[in-house]
DNA sequence: TTGTAAGCGTTATCAT
DNA sequence: ATGATAACGCTTACAA
């Protein structure tokens, strides 16, 4: 595929490469004729410039690299969704790599985006992933680093988060509100900070509406394969008196405690109400009592996108790192 | 960001770019002694050759581009991870856009997409697309295309679709073998080539089992909001004798089809059956009436980026451009 | 107003 | 075995 360049246009318009960079350049002093033969040429053979030669000189790659577990997991997609809306928009392309919740695998591909000289990058990490030096290496060599969703305190950057203590708050109250008392929580790792974080808003509603808090109705699951979750389930309908409720903490878990109460035969919005922590749209349709406490992954997509290019684009040293917390929002088909 | 260049350990070491740089390249002749010098060096300051440096000398940028309509469905979220995986092996790295089903935006991207100098082009048709000569004329200036899912017949290229007759058959089979008999039909437009095939595979289905086709039992939605949905099976259910079944073309239509049930209060299992043509896990999980014929989504982002891949290594002139059809597959949560 | 030359990082060719 | 040089496509001092 041979693409013109200002060497083919110069030898065919009989000027020089430069005279040919200054017309199309639009660039100070030049014959304005000069000009318009060289810019008619250049449309008619559509020419474009080589960003990789561009690249090479200006040492910018107009290119962010994003670093995400999973691609085909509805969040981060919604999260690249947005990341690449903003990164078009300001004139940068988005290279995406997936870590596979795999920490080797993550190295790995920080190794590679640096390689490609990337301007920017930006990472949710790995849930196996808890030593980052690989990520503060990087950033202390000055290459700009955004966090997002899953970030970490070890590291000083900017970082943009779903508000998950206010998030939990609310799918409890929510759950209080409608009558319940013996709320369940389903979570994940006891160590991750996310959870941590639902816990506590889970915590402070229960304490609000002055229901004590049972530690036997926190589960914490080490996978989230459909029978370990099953396992969980079962054995907290086995408490006495059983949950009239269940608030889990991913989308996953949500699925999975579907699954169970649909095979213990249980129907949901009689007997369980349960309210997940992400957007499973589908399920909405089938259960009116599946709420969900919705995570902005687009907004953080592109919130994350923007302070990245901003901090690309300033490449002043001194900046003042924020944490950004998004609201999250509750979804109930059945409101009113 | 200082990044360490040959030229660097040249200077360090009292050599020449090249010696350095065969060194680095294990290349033939040189002192053992200086490679192991060379090499020492460049691995204690972390050199990484400059691969923009080397798109430009090889002309290659070891980059292919992704067009979709939308990175945040899970179809396509899906093929993008079976991209990634095999262009991840091959050393290749992936530059996605999204076209948002804009026509307009289509043109621009792949416009973006060419003036980075992708090797290789994998795209999925907006479904506002029809004139296609922007891809046409790429692909006649040699760069490699392979169209994927959203394919066309006016460009000879690579294309990797879902066998959408044989899974179309196959599911109005799955609804015929339960016992329906008036089986509804709900898809998007006339036109579009995969409608047509999901169309057909439906008739020879019917006819197989000697069931007259009733043009009334078909419905072409020209959106896919819920509330346009809601009208057609609305308008479906008041046929007389109403359909016993619906057989959804795609997974919008399937989950705006569920919902419109919902609200009219039938009860899916006992009044009709349904079966969509993608994946929607969550609905499975609280309906075993729902059947889902599986679309090979990330098989076939695999798929077409290894015959994008094999074109733009190859890069022989004469190729045979081959139509690969990926098989569907039935999915129903209750099944035995 | 236009041309010449150097440089971005790398490698291949040709000398030495 | 190593060094000098040109080239990939482009921009920008500096010269003319």
């Amino acid at each position: 595929m041979h693409t013109i360049t200002i060497k083919d246009i110069a030898k065919a318009l009989n000027l020089s490469t430069s005279t040919v960079s200054r017309a199309l350049r639009d660039s100070y002093e030049i014959n304005p004729e000069t000009k318009q033969l060289v810019l008619q040429y250049a449309e008619k053979m559509n020419y474009r410039p080589n960003p990789i030669a561009l690249s090479l000189r200006e040492n910018k790659s107009w290119a962010i690299g994003v670093i995400v577990p999973e691609i085909a997991n509805h969040y981060f997609s919604q999260a690249i969704n947005g990341i690449e809306e903003t990164a078009y928009k300001r004139g940068y392309h988005v290279m995406i790599f997936q870590s596979n919740e795999s920490y080797e695998r993550e190295v790995a591909n920080v190794g590679h985006i640096v390689a490609r000289r990337v301007d920017g990058l930006l990472i949710s990490a790995s849930n196996q992933t808890s030593d980052i030096s690989h990520l503060k290496e990087l950033h202390e060599q000055g290459l700009p680093v955004v966090m997002f969703d899953r970030v970490s305190d070890e590291i000083n950057t900017h970082k943009v988060v779903a508000d998950n203590f206010t998030g939990a708050f609310q799918a409890t109250e929510h759950l209080i509100s409608s009558g319940r008392r013996r709320i369940a929580h389903l979570t994940s790792s006891e160590f991750v900070y996310i959870s941590k974080e639902r816990l506590a808003g889970y915590r402070a509603a229960l304490e609000k509406y002055g229901i004590p808090f049972d530690e036997k109705l926190v589960h914490y699951s080490k996978a989230f394969d459909s029978n370990y979750v099953r396992e969980s389930v079962e054995a907290l309908l086995h408490l006495n008196p059983k949950p009239d409720a269940f608030f889990t903490a991913s989308d996953r878990l949500a699925l999975g405690c579907l699954e169970a109460l649909h095979d213990l035969n249980i129907k949901i919005p009689e007997e369980v109400a349960i309210i997940g922590f992400t957007n499973i749209h589908a399920a909405h349709l089938l259960s009116p009592a599946l709420s969900t406490v919705v995570q902005p992954a687009f907004e953080m997509g592109k919130t994350a996108a923007g302070l990245l290019l901003d901090l690309i684009e300033s490449k002043k040293k001194p900046v003042e790192f924020k944490t950004i917390n998004l609201q999250t929002e509750i979804f109930t088909r059945k409101s009113s």
